[in-house]
DNA sequence: CTGCTTGCAAAGGCTTTGCAGAACA
DNA sequence: TGTTCTGCAAAGCCTTTGCAAGCAG
């Protein structure tokens, strides 16, 4: 999927994940596609209330950012318990992430490869490999 | 790390860990380390309370297992923004999480191999990698 | 019209905090 | 005896919910 620059091109992302487009979910959407990025609830909200214009509540905010999760727009990021973020980056990857800064970055999940993949459990299939790198200063 | 079996063997489980063994402390380890399994803050409350003499508040439940896990006996699993489990396997592993039942199983580290995985950033060095592979119902 | 969305405020759930008393070395 | 730990209750934080008004098709 490549990054949407237009209204026209966000829109037509949203229909091809089956989300109606209202002014509030394109104002969040602008926002998450912006770039490929990291951002917590509370961040989204800020940034769209700072556009020109924009208005959305907080519980518009948790609600398209859960709607659009579960549409497969973005992703959900788990890093530790107090921290979720929403990926906008739209392509299979992974994360490294600094314990110490609490940064987080990308890995493209063909840089790495996985070997010995379990044989799921019976009548499951295999949904995500998520994989997580912590990094910490060298010291 | 083997499994403590009596309470000697618990204290000194502690004591090798830099923290000192309390009542509430012991009781909470005792229940983390009866065998290898994923409680919650709750879970373990718990279960504590339901053991013959044994009392420990909320807030020491939560103290000790930040205590414990910063002092490396237990280790954080965060599976998805409302659950967050305390592992007390001791020896390196990832998970199996079945998203549909909410089951989570472990995954010996040695079992799979990842090839490829980056040169930290500078300044860092890896202090883990975790990987958790995501299974649904087969259809 | 009719159903979906939104915003507000309140409720909820989990975790942390402050502080006084208790336990420990 | 000095320090550390514990328990209680309150506070905090983030997220969800209920409901009435608004919007879209």
């Amino acid at each position: 999927m490549s990054y949407p620059q237009t209204n026209a091109e966000l829109i037509q992302m949203l229909h091809e994940h089956d989300v109606k487009p209202t002014q509030q979910r394109m104002q969040i959407a602008a926002v998450l596609f912006a770039r490929p990025q990291h951002l917590s609830a509370d961040q989204v909200l800020d940034l769209v209330n700072k556009m020109e214009g924009a208005y959305v509540s907080k519980a518009t905010v948790y609600n398209t950012l859960g709607l659009f999760t579960r549409k497969g727009l973005i992703r959900e990021v788990i890093i530790n318990s107090t921290k979720v973020f929403y990926d906008s980056t739209t392509h299979p990857h992974h994360h490294i992430y600094n314990v110490d800064t609490g940064m987080l970055m990308d890995l493209d999940a063909d840089e790495i490869n996985i070997e010995g993949l379990p044989t799921p459990p019976a009548g499951t299939r295999i949904d995500g490999v998520e994989v997580v790198i912590r990094v910490r200063p060298a010291n």
